[in-house]
DNA sequence: CGTTGCGTTGAATAAGGTCAAATAGAGTGG
DNA sequence: CCACTCTATTTGACCTTATTCAACGCAACG
């Protein structure tokens, strides 16, 4: 998972430049660390046709890292926007409240995905984002990235790609929430995280959910209750077995068809 | 509303250079138009922090506009995705489906905000844009954008906004979808009309939805029915008053109540 | 070993969906 | 100008689904 034992040349953070180590409460990159360049995530966080040299540009920027234990936030809902995360092990959740204090997961993020977005709008975050178990971020100061991506347009067509791509994860989670009933929606979250999971090289039918069923039904709109229910069922008829948080998926192509494909 | 009478220098689109015409449906500019500079909608499509000189680099991206009839679609999922749009007049409903055939309404979009985003990422569009009514959208080639936006950085950043907006949007489309009842979700509907209306310089009690039914329900992710039925009792409390697409916030305080502040 | 948080399950209830029918309005063609 | 058609909207009756409330099991932890 790390790139430690990686050699190829890249671009060091200038020493001493770190000052929003403090105010992002991170740890400084050692001009040991290898950076993005050999990153195992490399082409989860970046896009397979930036040059080499652009891939250095781009981890010149990382200038360090943050571990967030279990139930750390990584910013709150209101916090000033400085920087853009990229997961690199662990989980985040992002949490959405609105006036009347109700509040809703947004969204699970796994190692190679950016968290943050949200804040760009406003400069300032509309969201909590929490790390579900140990976790570690790579820190992207957003001035730094913003003028990095006008000397590279490369990486601003990626940064816009990103962006983007928020949008339709998001655009599909409001169909899953305004069509989908409890047993599509939950067959729709399973079959997603199998496909990310598998684009990590992970099992795409036994995984762990580090997340509690509330956390599940508040993502997908349904109480906890409904979220252990449809469970159940799904074991029942043998389209999935589940013993607390490790699920196997017995049939995707059952979990399939019942979202209709 | 249109930026006839205004005679300031600005970049004209060179002679020509078009080949985007017949591609995108769209009419050229002449040098006659006038552009985004005097344009009424300027403080709702770009920033108020933009110099003039950028205004007018914007400005002479937009090579041509369309105009669209009622039912008229702008572009389909699946289309390339080779520009974004403004709209200028009319309004612009975006259509996500699933691959279950279900479907979607997933915005609708007023005058000075921008359609089209969700293409960027795959380079196809993951929507439809439907027009509701005669509509005018001014067309911002991508690629155009995209060049224009290395030279510009405000422009650039501009765009991040702008993506980082809808990100917001969908965010907060998601809470209402995920965890407001039926009367909840047409209160935040009908405030949040309220205040783009009151943001354009239009009334902010008293307007007139041009979508049906049906639209609105499926943007709120509920049957046409309910929000036939929502409306009703709304009426009945002295909450609103309403005569078929004709809406009048009698207590835009009380709305605002019944979603909690 | 009690406490606490998480998960499961059951029963009662409420909210919204579905089906059906009636009405209203806009647009069309005679 | 009127009859006709088509679509949008409203309203009622009934039914399905998911929520709510409550009880209980289990594992981790101090």
């Amino acid at each position: 998972m790390t790139a430690s034992s990686c050699s190829l040349p890249m671009t060091a953070p200038e020493p001493g430049v770190c000052d929003d180590d403090a105010r992002l409460g991170c740890r400084a990159l050692g001009a040991a660390s290898a950076g993005c360049v050999c990153c195992s995530l490399r082409f989860h966080c970046l896009s397979s046709d930036l040059a080499q040299s652009e891939v250095a540009q781009f981890s010149a920027l990382v200038l360090c890292r943050r571990h967030l234990k279990d139930g750390q936030a990584l910013y709150r809902a209101g916090d000033a926007f400085a920087a853009l995360y990229l997961v690199r092990t662990g989980l985040v959740k992002s949490i959405v409240l609105n006036e009347g204090g109700r509040e809703q997961v947004s969204g699970f993020y796994m190692p190679g995905e950016m968290v943050g977005v949200d804040g760009i709008a406003a400069g300032k975050h509309a969201s909590d984002a929490v790390a579900l178990g140990d976790t570690d971020v790579c820190v992207l100061p957003y001035e730094r990235l913003e003028k990095l991506s006008h000397r590279a347009p490369a990486i601003d067509r990626h940064l816009h790609r990103i962006l983007s791509k928020e949008v339709v994860r998001k655009q599909s989670m409001m169909l899953l929430l305004g069509s989908l009933r409890a047993e599509e929606r939950i067959a729709s979250f399973l079959l997603n995280l199998s496909q990310r999971f598998t684009a990590r090289g992970f099992s795409a039918c036994d995984f762990v959910l580090r997340m509690t069923r509330e956390e599940i039904g508040s993502l997908l709109g349904m109480q906890l209750e409904t979220v252990s229910r449809v469970f159940s069922r799904m074991h029942k008829e043998g389209l999935i077995q589940i013993d607390g948080k490790h699920v196997r998926l017995l049939s995707p192509q059952g979990l399939r068809r019942m979202i209709g494909n």
